[in-house]
DNA sequence: TCCCTCCTTGTTTTT
DNA sequence: CAAGGAGGGA
């Protein structure tokens, strides 16, 4: 960089604050002392944290590894490092860069033996953890039917994010969780770790706080290296995380936080709103900076989200602005059910794309996960390309963790929970009892699980069937560590899969899924050659291994609220605005106000996700669980302001009327007769609504429409036959039964009759 | 040891 | 309704 600097004069106006407002400009020069930048959706944040990272190194004020910068994932992480590298055109090795927990893993490793682990200590997962206190729980002799493992997984979780070891943990607050036994499981657990010479995800930044608490030097060697700290989504961090940013930032204080109070929606994991809220009290003379000109959407969108947010009463409070005037109202569309609603929304997407709007631009968000599957069957059924974003990720699935821990089991012969995994899996013959002989001996001569199995085949303790199996799995194990010495380990990787019988298993295998499983243990493969060695692999999976579901090609995208943040679209669609879905009932069961605060906080996530339009659905009725239901409109469709909404419903359904300012249920006002039914008898409106509202409804016109145009259309080519037997990717094997142009009738095995479009199958 | 059937239980998710 | 877990029977 050519604009050579004294250290703390940076000079007037460099040139990479070129395009910054006012305030993101400040907030880039502003590099002493404690700084909470309130950054609204759309104003820029992430730029503002690049270009102030950028500005630290380019002025001189420090050397790369005297910055640290935290972010939640690695995503974005790796977003940072690439902008700021884009930025000073050097680059970024060695730079303190990364999540949390990444971040906590580097500072563990480096001191790992004060902590009694070793160096190369490893990292469970979510389903090592349960597999463990699973464990746990029944030598406990716990009934883990009625108590399941994850209700302990997550109450232990709870007391990490908090920075609570068991020994801090409060007796009293001991003995309320889960009948006084969770404590005592969470010692057990914590015993186990360290047997294991592992760490879960929360003891990544626990023992980091345990490190700074008892060595002292070493929290002090980490304050002088850092003389700068940046926090990224400052809003979602923990108690245990805000512990550890003091501590590091004691001394010097330059510690910059962006966040955005509006945007805290992970409560339910641990984050702590208070952290953010409390920023000025816990750094005494913080400065606090807001982003509040909004570079995204269109002012209906905006307006319509600050006035939502508008409702909550803990927050720090934004007024949001933009420049862009005009664009289209927010758009609240009432539907009959959950199957009309997906058709409307298909319907959009089918004119919009007519229209010439890309379909990566379209998101269609939704409260939980399994409301995406109405929509998914809608888009195949209309041809529509979609992708769900979220879902299970790459290296949780069973496959991969499979492989993975063939792989674990391979370089580290003490990997206990990479054993159990394999043992039996694909089916060897070694069931319950084998392995409770190996523990038994495990256990008894402290022995890790190979090596107590190498001991039982030795001995005439198997039955002769098992005792062959395990020992032709042992011996392959070990020829694959010898193996890994001397050839190129995407190779060993493939040779342990194939001779374990791994693939073999999932090749015999008929169900729908397994071609698919095939697929991902190709691609862990090829993932697998992009690192140098396997123990290099392995380090990275467990922390920094997402599934980069690239955003390039043409589809229309499904996630969840949750995962929507921080991404951007031209149209966004939000659907199951109905009470009890959104917001959650069980959400305002169990967090009440606070609950309802952070779903309307969702709420205001995802239109902020829109950049020029925004539809938001509901349906009258609805199947749950199994059991229709009548529906009441969110009371979010009531909290947006009518000058900013346009409305409209299906013939024949009430239209909703949401926005007349009466606050005595809003039932009333969402389902009003259109002109003629007064206010006068809101409940049994309502009711007699809900009891009115057929189940029956009128043959949608854009169907019928649909199904004419599609018949004119000129025959596509393609292979497929009445009686043909085909596969299809959701829907399994199936037999086609009527040829309609480009539509096929399908009885699937699995999942009945479907209409599909020809290009989503394949001949089987 | 494995497979099938019955029963329960249904948010959000990164690392 | 649908999936996943547990327990019983072969």
């Amino acid at each position: 960089m050519d604009m050579s600097s004294h250290a703390g004069t940076p000079p007037a106006s460099p040139s990479y604050l070129c395009g910054l407002n006012e305030s993101q400009a400040d907030a880039v020069r502003t590099t002493e002392g404690p700084l909470l930048v309130l950054a609204g959706a759309g104003t820029g944040k992430t730029r503002v944290l690049t270009t102030r990272m950028a500005h630290i190194l380019a002025s001189g004020l420090a050397q790369p590894w005297q910055v640290l910068a935290v972010t939640f994932t690695n995503k974005a992480a790796r977003e940072m490092r690439e902008r700021v590298a884009a930025l000073l055109d050097r680059s970024v090795e060695s730079w303190w860069v990364g999540t949390f927990h990444a971040t906590g893993a580097r500072m563990l490793r480096g001191h790992a033996e004060l902590l009694g682990l070793k160096p190369a200590f490893g990292i469970l997962d979510t389903d090592d953890q349960l597999r463990v206190i699973k464990q746990l729980a029944e030598a406990r002799r716990i009934d883990t039917r009625k108590l399941p493992p994850r209700l302990f997984a997550s109450v232990i979780q709870r007391w990490k994010d908090r920075g609570l070891t068991p020994e801090r943990v409060t007796p009293a607050e001991g003995a309320d969780a889960v009948d006084g036994l969770a404590l005592p499981l969470y010692g057990d657990y914590q015993d186990r770790l360290r047997a294991l010479d592992a760490c879960d995800f929360g003891d990544l930044l626990l023992h980091a706080l345990a490190l700074f608490r008892d060595h002292p030097e070493v929290a002090e060697r980490y304050r002088q290296q850092f003389h700068y700290i940046l926090v990224d989504e400052y809003q979602d961090t923990n108690v245990a995380q805000y512990l550890w940013l003091r501590t590091l930032a004691q001394g010097h204080h330059n510690v910059c936080c962006v966040g955005d109070d509006d945007q805290s929606i992970y409560s339910w994991r641990g984050a702590e709103i208070g952290n953010i809220l409390r920023f000025e009290r816990d750094f005494p003379g913080a400065r606090i900076i807001r982003l509040e000109c909004n570079y995204r959407s269109t002012s209906h969108i905006l307006a319509a989200a600050s006035e939502l947010i508008a409702h909550n009463r803990g927050r720090l409070g934004k007024t949001l602005w933009t420049t862009a005037a005009g664009g289209d109202k927010v758009a609240v569309r009432a539907t009959w059910d959950g199957e009309d609603e997906a058709r409307v929304v298909g319907s959009e997407i089918e004119a919009l794309q007519v229209q010439g709007h890309p379909l990566r631009q379209m998101a269609v968000l939704v409260r939980a996960g399994f409301q995406t599957r109405e929509f998914e069957e809608r888009l195949i059924t209309i041809g529509i390309p979609y992708r769900v974003i979220g879902g299970a990720r790459f290296y949780e699935r069973q496959e991969i963790r499979d492989a993975v821990a063939y792989f674990r089991i391979v370089v580290r012969p003490d990997d206990d929970l990479a054993f159990e995994r394999i043992v039996n899996t694909p089916k060897r013959g070694l069931g319950l009892a084998s392995l409770r002989s190996i523990h038994q001996l495990a256990r008894g001569a402290n022995l890790p699980l190979s090596a107590a199995a190498a001991r039982l085949v030795a001995s005439d303790e198997l039955k002769t069937q098992a005792r062959t199996a395990l020992a032709r799995l042992l011996a392959d194990i070990a020829r694959w560590r010898d193996m890994l010495a001397r050839t190129a380990h995407p190779a060993v990787a493939r040779a342990i899969l194939d001779e374990s019988g791994y693939t073999g298993m999932w090749q015999a295998d008929r169900s729908p899924e397994a071609a698919g499983r095939l697929e991902n243990l190709k691609e862990l493969v090829v993932a697998l050659a992009e690192f140098e060695s396997l123990p290099g692999f392995l380090e990275h999976v467990s922390l920094v291994m997402d599934n980069d579901e690239a955003a390039g090609d043409e589809k229309v995208a499904l996630m969840t609220l949750h995962a929507a943040k921080g991404l951007e679209f031209d149209t966004v669609f939000l659907p199951g605005w109905e009470e009890g879905i959104f917001p959650n009932q069980r959400a305002l069961d169990e967090g009440g106000t606070a609950a309802l605060e952070e779903e309307r906080r969702l709420a205001y996530v995802g239109l902020t996700r829109a950049r020029r339009r925004a539809i938001v659905s509901y349906a009258a009725s609805r199947m749950v669980f199994g059991t229709w239901q009548n529906t009441l409109p969110s009371r979010f469709v009531k909290e947006l302001p009518a000058a900013n909404v346009e409305q409209s419903a299906p013939t024949g359904l009430f239209a909703a009327r949401p926005f007349r300012g009466a606050s005595d249920g809003f039932a009333r006002d969402g389902f009003q007769p259109d002109a003629s039914a007064s206010s006068a008898e809101p409940v049994r409106l309502a009711a007699e609504a809900g009891g009115r509202w057929p189940q029956r409804r009128p043959a949608p016109p854009t169907i019928d429409g649909r199904a004419e145009r599609t018949t004119t259309r000129p025959q596509p080519a393609h292979p497929f036959t009445v009686g043909q037997r085909v596969f299809h990717q959701k829907f399994g094997y199936g037999q086609v039964r009527t040829v309609d142009g480009d539509r096929l009738e399908i009885d699937f095995e699995k999942a009945g009759a479907k209409t599909v479009i020809h290009s989503f199958v394949a001949a089987a």
